[in-house]
RNA sequence: GGUGCUAUCGUCUAGUGGCCUAGGACAACGGCCUCUCACGCCGUAAACCCCGGUUCGAGUCCGGGUAGCACUACCA
């Protein structure tokens, strides 16, 4: 019988949400709508030490922006936090007793142990003995439950001694771990440690155990994950085994690293403040240390770019398609084919992809995003049919939606200072005289339409051969104040009569002498 | 140091023994279009880490190097 599809996203909640993990939620949400599964959120916060507030919320409303659905578990809806599903609670801080349980379960089993080595006798063994390890070779000479008679132990629990359970690993095993990703990995269980699993000082397990007990409990058939948690895959096979459920052990598959775009490393924040790019795919004010960090969404990018971009940042269809929606991606992902090296973060390429999915919108919908940007350039209420025919008119030579403003600013203020390129280059010493000439011909038009216009200014041109590039930019100089921008019958189409005159005489004003 | 993973243009990648004179995309460069700047279109340059082996034939399989990365916590 064919087990249903069950993958977990599982994030700490110790800051933003890295573009790495979205990338790892990301994956895990292709799987499992693939497989006609579910996707689960869990919230992974065993470190009491490491939280930071509004984390989880963070994380919750990033996966909601990128279409990223949650069937199970903790999801965001219409802003708040909501909890679905019948393996809860979803968040580890919340299923204490559930591990208590596990973890006498393991004591009993005589596959874990207690310890009551302090944080400072551990470091005081690592600074004596070089690479020192809490391991088979070494257990016999702590002060743990294998050394001290039973009633010792019992004495110093009673006594509010702190304490840890750890995991007690059989040596020289081959431990294999099959990978969907990486095939067969073998690790001898010689170079692992016997790791904490639970730790009394604030009544909560690691990583480790939390993470099987859950999986196991939630019957999570598949673990997509980065690649720095292969090396303890291992350590995990050895856990199932210990509480007998091998049987429904879940498949592994470990993505490749995003790596920073210049030199080698693993992709980091500093990284993004450095280069000038986003990590994290929303702004987040972090109320730990005051740091703020910026975000994709702020920074312009529309989810389904961020979506396909990371899509391809370790995953490749089967030919040479680049451009992909999330339901193309669903159809058409499969583990077999992600990489097995890690992908340096190409930001260039994720500007292109945000340029292609701009297009793809409508230019209300363009004008709507663009009110901010347009506010704080002291743009208020605008008119809103204008502004979708000036983003028409532009659209396709951006990729942010504020950078709307360089190309369309001039439409909505007046030029008063005219650029001294364009002007070295494209105002002529007959300019003012033209533009003079020309200023009397508009004047004089009585329908002010693209063709009307065009029909009235080029025969005029050419009676005088003064020559259309000559004159044409001169009066795009007029109305811009530079040599840039769409076609000049669709700047006058905008701008109307009235402006487009006054335009050309404030001009003649500030340049005419030129 | 130990263990593991990985290795094709600057970058993301295609490639599963002959279709490879190594394909696509981003970036770069050149041209076309044109009243300008862009967009777009066309084109140019650009890679199989090294050494052996297997084979009629290797980017592709095997071995050994080398390099990079990850892990090596009472973090995840």
């Amino acid at each position: 019988m064919e087990r249903r599809v069950r993958v977990r996203f599982a994030p700490s909640p110790t800051g933003a949400l890295h573009i790495g993990g979205v990338r790892t939620a990301l994956y895990n949400y292709l799987f499992a709508r693939q497989h006609g599964g579910d996707m689960l959120l869990r919230i992974e916060d065993t470190d009491s030490t490491r939280f930071v507030p509004g984390a989880e919320e963070y994380i919750l409303e990033a996966l909601d922006w990128l279409g990223i659905g949650i069937d199970e578990g903790l999801r965001m809806r219409d802003g708040k936090i909501e909890a679905v599903g019948e393996h809860g609670p979803y968040r580890q801080s919340e299923r204490r007793e559930i591990y208590h349980q596990y973890v006498k379960q393991l004591l009993d089993s005589g596959h874990a142990y207690i310890a009551f080595d302090t944080p400072e006798e551990l470091e005081a063994k690592r600074a004596e003995i070089p690479n020192f390890q809490y391991d088979a070779r070494t257990r016999m000479q702590m002060r743990n439950s294998l050394t001290m008679p039973a009633e010792e132990v019992k004495r110093l629990i009673d006594n509010g001694e702190k304490y840890v359970v750890r995991f007690k690993v059989e040596p020289n095993e081959d431990v294999h771990v099959h990978d969907l990703i990486r095939g067969e990995v073998v690790i001898n269980s010689n170079i692992l440690d016997d790791k904490v699993l639970y730790k009394s000082a604030d009544d909560l397990p690691t990583y480790h155990l939390a993470n099987i007990v859950d999986d196991h409990l939630m019957e999570v058939s598949h673990v997509i994950r980065g690649e720095e948690w292969l090396p303890s895959a291992p350590l995990h096979v050895l856990l199932y085994r210990a509480f007998g459920w091998q049987d429904t052990m879940p498949e592994f598959a470990h993505l490749p690293l995003l790596l920073k775009p210049d030199g080698n490393g693993k992709l980091s924040k500093r990284d993004g403040d450095r280069l000038g790019f986003p990590v994290f795919p929303l702004e987040f004010h972090n109320q730990k240390d005051g740091t703020v960090s910026s975000g994709y969404r702020e920074s312009g990018y529309l989810p389904e770019a961020v979506i396909n971009f990371l899509a391809l940042l370790g995953w490749h269809g089967t030919g040479d398609q680049e451009l992909y929606t999330m339901e193309e991606l669903i159809m058409e992902f499969s583990l077999d084919r992600v990489s097995k090296s890690g992908a340096k973060f190409d930001y260039e390429k994720g500007k292109w992809f945000n340029h292609q999915y701009l297009q793809l919108r409508s230019n209300e919908e363009l004008a709507e995003m663009f009110l901010p940007t347009l506010k704080a350039n002291g743009i208020e209420n605008p008119d809103m049919q204008m502004v979708a025919t000036v983003i028409g008119l532009t659209k396709d030579r951006v990729n942010f939606v504020p950078e709307l403003w360089e190309q369309t600013n001039f439409f909505f203020v007046a030029p008063t200072e005219y650029d001294e390129k364009s002007l070295k280059k494209r105002w002529k010493e007959d300019s003012p005289r033209h533009m003079t000439e020309l200023l009397e011909l508009l004047e004089g038009v009585s329908s002010w339409d693209a063709e009307t216009l065009d029909g009235l200014v080029m025969p005029w041109i050419e009676a005088k051969e003064y020559g259309v590039g000559i004159v044409m930019n001169a009066f795009r100089i007029c109305l811009v104040g530079a040599a840039r921008g769409p076609h000049i019958w669709a700047i006058t189409d905008v701008l109307g009569k009235e402006e487009t005159i006054k335009r050309i005489k404030n001009a003649l004003l500030a340049i005419g002498n030129l």
